[in-house]
DNA sequence: TATATTTGTGTCAAATTAACGCAAAATAAA
DNA sequence: TTTATTTTGCGTTAATTTGACACAAATATA
């Protein structure tokens, strides 16, 4: 076959991290060259010639923003003619979520490196069609939210029920019932409850911690799971 | 920046197709040239250089198979770097429906053409990794059926309701409560229920025709819906 | 004409959901 | 120290939804 082919293949990542006093936050870098120079944009960048989509993402994450992500999967691909105004360049877009540990850290030593957490609502300008592909990606999560238990990968292992429960209402933009809430989650019986109690933040009653369980979530995912919020 | 890469960029089709006789098939051809020359794939093929990777989908349907979709959208794309054993080449796998009408017509004149209806119970082995892409497609096609009535864009625009049981009965491989199933998908208001009488077809009462409200059906994605069978 | 087949319309108990009440355990204010 | 205030844990109850069936009506077929 000739190769009368000349299109360039990328990879984009989506990475989202959570903190209550932070909210729903996604990962940016400032671009260091041309085109878009300055201006920010998602962390991304070719594939070579030998590695897998999975490990571009994850290379270019660890280039980029020094991040290793928690979980990974592919989100949609952007092949426009002209949606790189170098050559045409299709990018296979990753959805990626850092747990809350991480998201503190990254926080923490944000100054020296060139990327930044930006909350979902209040985001700078972006190069590129990246604007559109970080709908794509929080549409996502929001649905996602619905029918996996996606959201228990943005907090720690270890977490007080109400960060779960703020997490939820965060990215679903309305209040929830906190007593269903709970029912309705503790049935699925993915959740453990342990008998340390959370670690003291302001006033209330302490709660236990709760950890995920993820050899019960697996068996749920075999017969499909439901959750309805 | 310098051009390393050589990866190409190809676009494969998994066209469901249904009739109650030949229930849930997907359109396979022929291959002419080498590599897999003679094997059964799916339809694809190179996108070109000014063309969206939608196009480049319906254009190489036309060109191998001759149909026209009526419904498409992107499904998985992949990437493994030894799955082409020519060069490295990434594909966006597309997935598409036609309905009944279509499906028959292909069927009855198939026998000049290189393409091929196949249940997919019973299909032939392919080449590259294409039967794994065929597996995502059919899960994807079992899961949506359960939260978007993309099974209407199987059948025909008219059609009598157990057409409607049967293809769900079918994909999900289990039997349906006849009963149950009508007050569920009537609930969602997307069906309008005709004064005509559906042709006969065997034994048994004659059933009104239904048709899909499209209309009705943007509405309810809008709010988002759930349709647990 | 009797029988089998398919469609249309219900019924009803069980399970699930949504809305809300209230006491217990902590902090914050008086 | 006493009294709010906040947050958690554990309910109750009515309304709704689901799942399992019953049965009559309209047709083809034996």
């Amino acid at each position: 076959m000739k190769r009368t082919q000349n299109i360039s293949v990328a990879v984009d990542a989506i990475v989202f991290g959570y903190s209550k006093e932070n909210g729903v936050s996604i990962l940016l870098i400032k671009r260091k060259y041309a085109p878009f120079k300055g201006k920010w944009a998602l962390p991304g960048g070719f594939v070579e010639e030998k590695e897998s989509l999975e490990k571009a993402v994850e290379r270019e994450l660890k280039e980029e923003t020094g991040i290793k992500i928690d979980y990974l999967e592919q989100l949609y691909t952007f092949g426009k003619p002209n949606r790189d105004p170098r050559n045409r360049t299709i990018s296979v877009a990753y959805f990626g979520i850092v747990n809350a540990s991480k998201f503190q850290k990254l926080q923490a030593s944000t100054d020296a490196s060139e990327a930044e957490w930006f909350n979902i609502k209040d985001l700078p300008a972006l190069g590129f069609d990246h604007r559109q592909i970080l709908s794509v990606a929080i549409e996502r999560l929001r649905s996602k939210i619905k029918y996996e238990p996606i959201g228990f990968e943005l907090l720690n292992q270890r977490f007080a029920f109400s960060e779960l429960e703020n997490l939820y209402s965060t990215l679903l933009d309305r209040p929830i019932d906190r007593r269903n809430f709970k029912k309705k989650v503790m049935k699925l019986g993915i959740l453990e409850e342990l008998d340390e109690k959370a670690p003291k933040s302001g006033a209330g009653r302490p709660g236990n911690l709760f950890q995920f369980n993820k050899n019960a979530y697996d068996r749920l995912l075999i017969d499909g799971m439901h959750f309805e919020i």
